[in-house]
DNA sequence: ATGAAAGCGCTAACAC
DNA sequence: GTGTTAGCGCTTTCAT
């Protein structure tokens, strides 16, 4: 039963104004319109004018859906952020929130548009739903989660695909991501050069980016003599409302380390609170060193000794990844650097 | 020139599955794929199921614009943030970040799709665009900024639209939001009952929800018998980049306060430094409260006493409200209930 | 139970 | 410079 003017009766039963209304209006046919409202130089300037006037008074848009049809383009883009089904959290951690935010900026400021959805971090691959149903012209998805397999098998699908995230050996898939590997290593080298030991290491490693953060961290002990204790790595998830009790039971269970990196300032923020909880102080008893440096980071209690992860830059490094594919060229991964902020949970050493 | 299949030289040139291309494989009519991955009944069993598994093992899916286009329908709805063009800051406040996700995790769960865009906030009505333009079916706003007469506009073009903020007298669009009134009054009364006597209020009144929980302040000073000091007002914006300044002058210029009532956390925080600055304790010399209890603001320092807003739930009010203009309901705006969390910024008063 | 054909709102040859 | 026409990839009568 299409278009039936008849009766508004619910509040949106407007029928939607069309090229043909226009057109009609005007006293022009509906390609002169067409052709008017795109500012081709085939029409007459006048008739340009007096059509795109009338257009702007009626409030009236292109039916984008039609034209993208029609002229077999797209201007959109989709923004994945993975869940963890088991734990059905909701997005919180301040750091994914800001790389999205990050990323609508640098769409917007592109002509693009940004269709944000999550996806449980088992199926990454249904992802490329957006793609293959033509609603989105590539997929910026944020986090490696598990399933770096899914990531290159989607690439070999053809996917235009840019993943947040670190580079892995053997890698198909493109990726942009800070220097984890330098990010682990640069705090733990603070902690070593504070004179700290027994340093733990808070993270999920079977994330790419922890896992990479952990060799950084392996590798300064190692220039400091020392070897890895497997007692003192926590996989600790990024969802704070699964973690909590994890470092709670860690921080009550094990008084042996004198120092910990975690793998985000949301953990380090409970690693301090499950100290404290258990008697110690930080930096005192424990210095911390967090990471991400989002933005309250410098308002903790402590505030955070943190590896400051280049967020604002990151919106754009994504969207530009991802549009030189489209573009046809070959774009590799990239690795932003990333710094240590020092604040007060793991301080400068007194010189 | 259409599909030409030839040379696939970029990347992403494989030409997109369609569904003619399904039904020629699978020896039956486009129709009949149509039916069969709409999972009509009245394709045949047998069919349907060897249908559908040749379009998944293809990774076919159904173009969604095409469909749209021929159903006349949409399952979009577009999510506007507002900037402030002149600092254009990006997406920051963690409050609005936290809505956000709310809103993709509702939107998700009732199978909608999300578009996220920025607006400039002296033009809240380009929002409608979206809508105009059909690649959404409705529009929810974050913040009626300041531009209340707008929203009203866009209601009267019978725009679908809910924003978040405080309900305003005369308004004729529909809001969610927090009881900023109550807020503002719990706030100001908690830091009478803790014997303060110059409370200062900072946040712009020329935000509704501002505004709005000024009266609230004003209320509490007046039960107390106090009348609200206009030398103790403070309009700064939610943007750090901006307020910060403001915060520090108004700090280093007047001594003449014993507690602040904030209207964002961020806010708080940015006071609370800025006493620091001026050597002023918190809460000894200066109570605080702040607004929104973001996630965080249990790990500040000192962890702040704030007005916890409905985060959570706001995203399904936001799109239930939404829905429900759509289905044709008349559905006002809604108030939803805020409570006051204390916390060491404005500590309990000793018993 | 299946196919043929019309058409959603637009654009772009191709006429004139 | 402007109009006519043929689709974009799908859904849905209407036939069979």
């Amino acid at each position: 039963m299409p278009k039936s003017n008849a009766s508004p009766d619910s509040a949106s039963e407007q029928r939607r104004l069309q090229m043909a209304d226009i057109a009609r209006l005007a006293g022009v046919s509906v390609s002169t319109v067409s052709r008017a409202l795109n500012g081709s130089e085939l029409v007459n300037a006048e008739t340009r004018q007096r059509v795109a006037e009338l257009a702007r008074s009626l409030n009236y848009s292109i039916n984008l859906g039609a034209r993208n049809l029609r002229r077999q383009e797209n201007k959109t883009v989709a923004v994945v952020v993975p869940y963890d089904a088991k734990s059905r959290q909701h997005i919180s951690d301040p750091f994914f929130l800001s790389i999205v935010g990050s990323i609508a900026d640098a769409l917007t400021d592109r002509g693009y548009d940004m269709l944000l959805s999550r996806v449980d971090a088992e199926r990454l691959d249904l992802a490329s739903q957006w793609f293959d149903s033509g609603k989105a012209l590539g997929v910026i998805l944020i986090g490696q989660w598990r399933h770096h397999d899914q990531l290159n098998e989607m690439t070999l699908r053809k996917l235009p695909l840019v993943v947040w995230g670190g580079e892995m050996p053997q890698q198909l898939y493109c990726s942009v991501g800070g220097d984890n590997v330098l990010g682990g290593a640069l705090a733990t080298r603070h902690l070593l050069a504070l004179g700290r030991r027994r340093i733990a290491f808070v993270g999920d490693a079977q994330l790419p980016e922890v896992w990479l953060r952990r060799q950084g961290y392996a590798q300064a002990l190692a220039e400091a003599g020392l070897a890895p204790d497997p007692a003192l790595e926590l996989a600790a998830p990024f969802e704070p409302g699964v973690a909590t009790a994890i470092v709670q039971d860690f921080c009550a269970t094990r008084r042996d380390f004198d120092a910990v990196v975690c793998c985000s300032d949301v953990l380090a923020l409970l690693t301090i609170q499950a100290l404290r909880a258990s008697g110690r102080s930080v930096p005192h008893d424990v210095a911390i060193v967090g990471y991400d440096d989002m933005p309250l980071a410098a308002y903790c209690d402590p505030p955070l000794s943190t590896v400051h992860q280049p967020v604002a830059e990151a919106g754009a490094e994504l969207v530009e990844a991802l549009l030189g594919q489209l573009r046809g060229e070959r774009v590799g991964s990239r690795t932003m650097p990333v710094y240590l902020k020092l604040r007060q949970s793991a301080p400068a050493p007194a010189s």
